[in-house]
DNA sequence: CACCCCACTTAGAAAGCCCGAT
DNA sequence: ATCGGGCTTTCTAAGTGGGGTG
């Protein structure tokens, strides 16, 4: 044990990375502009969040939330979440500090409390042990690296790199590289260094795993591997996986699956209150949009402009219908929720059988069988033509999709597979392709923009997906060992008098310390959004001393607004690179996407932008809960790690709209709680009253109470107050999490060894934090080494 | 290098389902 | 039996990033 022990401690230490931390604000924006629903909110509400970091990673957490529960809710609304505090990780030991964050913003949309939720994650880093899951995860690396040698054919150049991340690193530390070139001595370089010297991943690797750690394995896993076990997919992770080009030997399917030709339903909508004709094609794009009457689509004038000229066309130029707005599409919106109602109304044997058929129709669609092991499709039914619904300000909202057809489609399928029958008779497909070095069976363009393309792909839970789902892991756990000088390496380059470095360096140290995405440049008929190469001049606001404010819509038009105390050369940095720029002029103009990760790639190999969210992510979920967890019973657990995945949510700017009956939730909560407080004073009264052998008081209603003894009074209050107490928690939860999105990271982000491993060591089981599609998800995962760190 | 093409991951909303309180 | 609400699943939009080309 002490070996191991030990080893996870420096595992541990090795998070050389001291948390950044800096602090944020959350951010939620989106939702905010949209929607006006949140003004709903009561002021309870609003108060929030904002949460600021403290800095290190490790107290943070823990402190809020013991402490807060006792408070009366009112409190507790009212304080910013200081939970979140923590730390976030996306330290460095450049230790930035952190500043408040930003106070400009109305607090409610972006509030994020802590949450319930029940995910958590762990992993260590680096200990794949032996054990069956081992297998599977070594594997990868194995297999490239023999897959690189055989193949000789198509390796291009993929193969190079992608040579199995361990073997790289393996290969990197222990011998560095030398060749440093020019002055800059590669990061990466110096790292390998450094890193092999002390603990390279090799010896760590081992030392875990022989020494003591087997024992600990087998009495843990005495009880647990076969909870685990269970979901694990060992045997299914082919052991073929190839580097960057085959992807598969055998691949069969069965295509895709179409949506039904249009049915028409012959309701009249109304044109300056008079019934029109339409034809099926016509009626079917009206309907469209009339079954959109209560979303806030409609209320853009983008989204009705577009329609309009789409439908119009349909219509032709001498339609009577000459507006949208003479256009009352009631009837057809009437129809529809009648329609709606109806299904709601049959019975559930109907709705049973109605299911079934539906399953019996889609069941062929829905396998394939890669390299002889039957794996299930993701997105086998081609998309139905609706209106284009582009999310925030995007151009091309309310367009017409159209239908998609055979002759549209692309499938791609083995040699030897027989081809998929076109399921429309008469239609075929446009090509067939045999392309074993891409996963895809099917694509076809999008109508919207017919240069991309919509793929299908296997789901999540085949082994294909799972491979370069460790893959992304291991690439992300491999940053730890290069962390520590590549924030060295940028910190010194804030003051490079060579601009464009300077630049890279910052913008770096923006994605490191932020979680920034990358940002690619996007084009005018796009949603005007940006990432970190994309900033703009007016997106950072410098604050005196040394605080930037970010405030810019990224992915998803989500908004993104944190204010962040920066050191000081980074403050200085932004400053100049906005001296004598409009606000809508690029804030990083001497950079783009390619150029940072063609530097990215200089400091570690296969390194890019995404990587850092996905290690501070992920290092941030393991520090948490190690930090964290304490003995306790099971739901102490599962709320350290629910905590855990809320600040991961929130570093990575997750967000979700607030629900739009959340504030009656909230009122009615409240209400329940006010009941429960007086029946609380009236047993206090009467409990008095009983101990003086008195009766207790008339209740609300005049009636005379049983008469109880003061000792099942005293059980009631105990009970009550109890109750009360869980629902203010609950409150407090459901008010922090309201605008937390805590899936996406959890989907994404974490990787799962960090989780099941964590399980494993406290006992907790793993259907408390992966539901089932997790658990098929990360099969891949399920039988790591108790000991594993991220 | 700019541009385009392509493949694949990441994302929030909507729809569906399921379960407990009434 | 109904309703409300949370959690899952489905859907598809919106990112990232690699590679080829001229």
């Amino acid at each position: 044990m002490a070996v191991q022990t030990s080893t996870k401690l420096n595992l541990c230490d090795d998070d050389d990375e001291k948390p950044l931390v800096f602090k944020r604000s959350n951010p939620k924006s989106k939702q905010n502009q949209l929607d006006g629903q949140l003004k709903q909110l009561p002021e309870q509400n609003k108060s929030s969040t904002i949460k600021e970091e403290s800095n290190s990673i490790e107290h943070p957490a823990k402190e809020n939330s013991d402490s807060e529960d006792a408070k009366p809710i009112k409190a507790r609304l009212g304080k910013p979440c200081e939970d979140s505090d923590d730390d976030k990780p996306l330290s460095s030991r450049i230790t930035p500090k952190k500043v408040g964050t930003s106070g400009s913003q109305p607090y409610d949309s972006k509030e994020r409390k802590p949450v319930a939720s029940k995910v958590q994650k762990n992993f260590s880093s680096t200990t794949d042990k032996g054990k069956t899951s081992y297998v599977i995860s070594t594997k990868r690396p194995l297999d490239k690296a023999n897959i690189s040698e055989k193949s000789s054919a198509k390796r291009p150049k993929v193969s190079d790199s992608s040579t199995s991340i361990k073997n790289m690193q393996v290969s990197a530390k222990k011998e560095p590289k030398k060749e440093d070139d020019d002055d800059f001595i590669p990061i990466s370089q110096r790292i390998k260094k450094a890193t092999s010297d002390n603990k390279s991943p090799v010896t760590k690797q081992k030392v875990t795993k022989v020494g003591p750690s087997s024992i600990k394995k087998k009495i843990k896993k005495g009880q647990k591997a076969s909870q685990f076990s269970k979901y694990s997919k060992s045997t299914t992770v082919p052991p073929s996986s190839n580097d960057g080009q085959k992807k598969w030997t055998s691949l069969v399917h069965n295509g895709v699956i179409f949506p039904p030709p249009y049915k028409s339903h012959g309701i009249k909508m109304l044109y300056s209150g008079k019934p029109v004709n339409l034809s099926p094609e016509q009626e079917e794009v009206a309907t469209m949009y009339a079954v959109m009457k209560d979303t806030d689509y409609v209320q853009k004038q983008t989204f009705r402009n577009n329609f309009w000229n789409d439908w119009h066309k349909l219509l032709g130029k001498n339609h009577i219908i000459q507006k949208l707005d003479a256009c009352d599409f009631s009837p057809i919106y009437d129809w529809y929720q009648n329609e709606k109602e109806k299904k709601k109304q049959m019975s559930t044997e109907e709705k049973k059988a109605l299911k079934e058929d539906k399953l019996k129709e889609e069941e062929k669609y829905m396998w394939a069988v890669v390299d002889g092991v039957k794996e299930k499709v993701g997105n086998f039914r081609v998309e139905p033509p609706g209106l284009f619904r582009g999310r925030g300000e995007h151009p091309k909202s309310g367009k017409l999709k159209r239908r998609i057809r055979p002759s549209d489609v692309t499938i791609n399928i083995g040699k030897d597979a027989p081809i998929p029958e076109c399921p429309i008779p008469g239609e075929s497909w446009k090509e067939v392709r045999h392309d074993n070095t891409v996963t895809w069976l099917a694509f076809w363009n999008d109508p919207i923009n017919q240069r991309e393309f919509k793929y299908v792909f296997l789901a999540p839970s085949s082994s294909l997906k799972g491979q370069s789902d460790k893959e992304k892991y291991e690439k992300a756990r491999m940053l730890k060992d290069y962390i520590g000088n590549i924030r060295a390496a940028y910190t010194r380059d804030f003051t490079s008098k060579d601009g464009t470095k300077r630049q890279i360096a910052v913008a770096t140290y923006l994605i490191d310390k932020l979680a920034l995405r990358a940002g690619n440049e996007k084009d005018d008929d796009e949603a005007d959004t940006v990432g970190c190469c994309t900033l703009k001049v007016e997106n950072v606001k410098a604050i005196a001393p040394n605080s930037l404010e970010f405030n810019f819509l990224g992915k998803d038009s989500i908004r993104y607004e944190n204010t962040v105390e920066v050191e000081i050369p980074v403050y200085k940095a932004i400053i100049q690179f906005q001296t004598g720029k409009r606000g809508s002029d690029d804030l990083f103009d001497r950079l783009d996407t390619s150029k940072l990760n063609a530097h990215l790639k200089e400091l570690m190999p296969g390194l890019t932008a995404k990587v850092f969210r996905t290690y501070n992510a992920s290092i941030t979920l393991d520090n948490i809960l190690n930090k964290e967890t304490k003995e306790g019973d099971l739901s102490e657990k599962v709320v350290v790690y629910q905590h855990a995945n809320k600040e991961v949510a929130i570093i990575c700017n997750h967000q979700r709209t607030i629900s739009k009956s959340h504030s009656a939730q909230m009122s009615r909560l409240l209400e329940k709680i006010g009941n429960l407080q007086s029946t609380l004073k009236e047993l206090k009264t009467d409990l008095d009253r009983a101990k003086k052998g008195r009766p207790p008081l008339k209740d609300a209603d005049g009636k005379q109470k049983r008469n109880l003894t003061p000792e099942a009074l005293e059980r009631k209050i105990a009970q009550t107050t109890v109750k009360i107490e869980k629902m203010e928690l609950d409150m407090r939860t459901k008010e922090d999490l309201k605008t937390v999105a805590l899936g996406t990271s959890k989907i994404n982000y974490l990787d799962p060894r960090i989780t099941v491993a964590w399980c494993k060591r406290h006992e907790v089981p793993i259907e408390k934090i992966f539901n089932k599609s997790l658990l098929a998800k990360f099969a891949w995962a399920m039988d790591v080494d108790p000991d594993f760190r991220f």
